[in-house]
DNA sequence: ACAATCGGTAAGCCATCACTTACCGTAAGT
DNA sequence: ACTTACGGTAAGTGATGGCTTACCGATTGT
């Protein structure tokens, strides 16, 4: 059920660029602060969370911090995305092909 | 962008809850409310919010109004974490394959 | 026609949460 | 040793959002 966490992490909108700034390689709490509207510590904070949720990971480089893409908890929310995929595409294509009554049509 | 609603549409518990009972088949609003925790007008803000994010479609039917999971958002939710997946394990394996300095280790 | 069912919307309340400033531990540079 | 850079945590605040009850339009049944 780790997928809830990491679906409330990337809600944030401020969340969701950290996760897409470090797509394009990993970076430290001052560089994401850098590159954001927001306060340093704000950084930290989605980091934290993002991290909950199986996101992201962390690696001590000196007094730094560099963080990058956990594949953990993206595999997670694929597979559970993949749950419903085949599923959709098949009640979505019988709905669609039931016109609400087979024969018909009544107008007054 | 509509990922980002779709996001934040599956955040929410409750909301999560009823898009995974939709996949075990189409439901009426009153079917959702009478098997969830919550109140009817509840579950009909919350499908509004799904709809939006085009993770649900409706469909008239008599007085009532059946709704079930739409592909659509569904698809572009995958594709956007797709544009994640290659590139973690990448950055990944780089990252810890790395063990910080190529020769050394010390040791007093 | 009337009555009943179904569902979307409005208004209001309360909890959650994202952000800030301030503080403290830790690691490197001199 | 001191000083500086980096980052995580605490406390407080304002806004967002999920829930409820009340109301109203629309459709079906008698």
């Amino acid at each position: 059920m780790a997928y809830g966490n990491a679906l409330t992490a990337l809600a944030d909108p401020t969340r969701r660029r950290v996760f897409e700034r470090l797509r394009s390689g990993p970076a430290s709490v001052g560089d994401l602060a850098a590159e954001l509207p927001v306060s340093r510590p704000a950084v930290s904070q989605h980091l934290k969370a993002l991290k909950i949720a199986g996101l992201v990971t962390d690696k001590p480089d000196g007094a730094r911090r560099v963080y990058y893409i956990d594949p953990d908890g993206l595999g997670e929310l694929r597979r559970w995305l993949d749950q419903f995929w085949d599923v959709a595409l098949e009640a979505f294509k019988e709905e669609v092909e039931k016109p609400r009554k087979p024969a018909g049509g009544k107008k007054p």
